[in-house]
DNA sequence: ATAGGGTTAG
């Protein structure tokens, strides 16, 4: 730092170099061009190194490759990057001097910097037309590069040069390659081609590997990978384990995601903050968000992701005045926000009705802290007032917001049209919406609901025709339970569990049980034009009602059931649940899409903020 | 100076 005092001599001395140097002998030039990479070394905040550079470029020594090297290197301030690689582009600056080192720096920085990965590939493109000839230490950066990027030809272009220039391609490049195919769209395949092909393997492919499943959402396959890498005798790390922690997040498998916990306590892995935040987020999705807020009391060091996580936790159980709390102390603490942790906090406020805390500190983060609200805190505004009831709010809102809405907020406003009965501007929304992204089925879907809400069967049919035509598909409700280390799924109308018949016969008597206790289907969420008798045995089968029912035979009473759904959980699973939790005494705790629903005693702890 | 990881509205 320059504020210690020998470098701030060195700083007057380089200031008094200026002045001397031009008429001086080459031995002392030598000796002050020394001096200043020395100084440039040192630094660690961008303005000191500019300050430092302005007299460096007063001295004449603006060719010498390695100051740019030295801005590059200081990565962690985006803004060195870019001052390096203006340098880089100017043209005062001496081509000759440019090094494979050089370039590596520079492709390195951008590469590790989230949004700027292209840019990496821009500085490699640079470096070929220089002449400049990649060595063996380039392409992993440029294939982390276009990892990040995730375009498959891109990367197979990319690995296509790495076997043109003929270098030697060991385990390091083959590690970057895994990681590169299993993060490109539609890459996966030959990420395990490449995987497969490899002798030797440590943790690091493993983990890269893991982890692609986990991107694309083959968790389950993650899980099953991980187990292979067991049974290959091959030590997994604390990378690996964060990988297998987000497949059990994703999956909702509470009992893995314990025995993961153990397992890492066991082998007595490293437990990094980036470890612990994992296990933060993976016990709050998983339902238990207590343990989580343990987990964090316990946490000596802790990030703004650790906070992050713990808040947007507590947001998905609907504790919102646990997460705001938990942001005051936050802040309390000295942590700086991002716009992140405000996502996470405008969200807890929506899903506990909290509008006008919500109003309150979507103000504050530009107000007080400098950040400027991005389409998705809007999203979350829209979603607050939606939730709320408030639709004409909200459209109100849309209409007064600077960013164009995207497709997302306009679903949200769609959806609550529905919910709260403004059918006609729903209708023409969708319509609109439809227009504008012909080719995403949940657009077709919510016109269709509406339509079922209006019952305007015709219509709900010729979109149904719409549908087929385009080769389009509803996404099915499936949802998932976890019974004794194994994972089942359950999809409506899938007859291939070896219990069918039976969960059949106690889904009837969960409804006989039901009806007895006033319980009236709301025969409005089903979507199918047919006649009502059959419309109650098609809720019946719901997916939820389905894993319920298996929850129900297989496990002792009392104790709670786990369920995770993939789409939100419809008006009629949700006090059909309430019921079910108080007629058979039983705890439920259900994720949907995007929040959790703990049913107890005949109540659900939303509170109808769904 | 060479590989792999975490949080984000519906």
């Amino acid at each position: 730092m320059l504020s210690s005092t020998p470098k701030t001599k060195l700083l007057i001395l380089l200031r008094s170099l200026t002045t001397s140097v031009t008429s001086s002998s080459s031995y002392q030039g030598a000796a002050a061009e020394h001096g200043c990479l020395t100084l440039l070394q040192s630094c660690n905040t961008f303005t000191n190194l500019l300050q430092i550079h302005t007299q460096i470029l007063k001295l004449g020594f603006q060719n010498n490759p390695l100051i740019l090297t030295n801005f590059a290197s200081k990565s962690s301030d985006l803004n060195s990057i870019d001052y390096a690689q203006c340098f880089l582009f100017s043209p005062h600056s001496n081509t000759l001097y440019y090094d494979a080192f050089l370039f590596n720096t520079v492709i390195k920085a951008y590469a590790q910097t989230r949004n700027l990965k292209s840019k990496a590939l821009w500085v490699f493109n640079f470096m070929l037309e220089c002449k400049v000839l990649p060595n063996n230490f380039t392409y992993p950066f440029v294939l982390k590069a276009c990892a990040g990027i995730g375009d498959l030809n891109l990367g197979m272009s990319v690995h296509g040069s790495l076997l043109k220039f003929g270098f030697d391609v060991n385990n390091h490049v083959l590690n970057t390659l895994v990681h590169m195919y299993s993060s490109c769209k539609g890459g996966i395949q030959f990420g395990r081609k490449v995987f497969d092909e490899m002798t030797r393997k440590d943790s690091v492919p493993w983990s890269a590997m893991i982890g692609g499943y986990v991107r694309l959402g083959r968790s389950t396959d993650a899980v099953d990978l991980f187990g292979q890498m067991q049974i290959e005798g091959i030590c997994p790390d604390e990378i690996t384990m964060v990988a297998v922690l987000c497949a059990c997040t994703d999956l909702g498998a509470l009992e893995l995601g314990r025995w993961v916990e153990s397992f890492i306590e066991k082998t007595g892995l490293n437990k990094s903050v980036e470890l612990n935040n994992a296990l933060i987020d993976m016990f709050a999705k998983c339902g238990d968000v207590d343990k989580a807020l343990k987990l964090f009391r316990t946490m000596s060091e802790r990030s703004i992701v650790s906070w992050t996580s713990v808040i947007v936790g507590l947001a998905m159980h609907g504790r919102g005045l646990q997460a705001v709390s938990l942001f005051h102390e936050m802040i309390r603490d000295g942590m700086v926000p991002d716009d992140v942790v405000f996502i996470g906090l405008l969200s807890a406020c929506s899903h506990s009705g909290l509008v006008e805390k919500g109003q309150e500190y979507f103000d504050l983060m530009r107000k007080a802290f400098g950040i400027l609200p991005k389409i998705e805190h809007y999203g979350c505004m829209v979603d607050m007032l939606c939730r709320a009831g408030l639709v004409r709010e909200a459209v109100e809102f849309v209409q007064k917001m600077p960013n164009e809405p995207n497709s997302i907020i306009w679903r949200t406003l769609i959806n609550a049209c529905r919910t709260h009965g403004e059918l006609k501007l729903g209708e023409s929304l969708a319509r609109q919406l439809i227009e504008n992204e012909p080719m995403r089925e949940a657009n077709y879907v919510l016109l269709s609901n509406i339509y079922a809400k209006m019952f305007h069967w015709e219509k709900k049919t010729k979109i149904r025709e719409v549908m087929d035509k385009k080769g389009m598909r509803k996404i099915p409700g499936s949802t998932m339970i976890e019974l004794n280390n194994k994972i089942y799924k359950f999809v409506a109308g899938d007859m291939s569990h070896n219990q069918y018949k039976e969960i059949l016969e106690k889904v009837d008597e969960m409804g006989r049980e039901m009806k007895r206790a006033g319980y009236v289907p709301s025969t409005s969420e089903v979507m199918l034009d047919i006649d009502e008798e059959d419309k109650e045995d098609n809720l019946n089968r719901h997916s939820e009602k389905l894993a319920i029912a298996f929850a129900l035979i297989n496990t002792p009473p009392g104790t709670p059931i786990r369920i995770v759904k993939n789409l939100r959980v419809c008006s009629d699973c949700h006090s059909a649940t309430k019921l079910i939790s108080k007629i058979y005494n039983r705890e439920i705790i259900a994720r949907d899409r995007n929040r959790f629903h703990h049913f107890k005693d005949g109540l659900c702890s939303c509170k109808d903020f769904w």
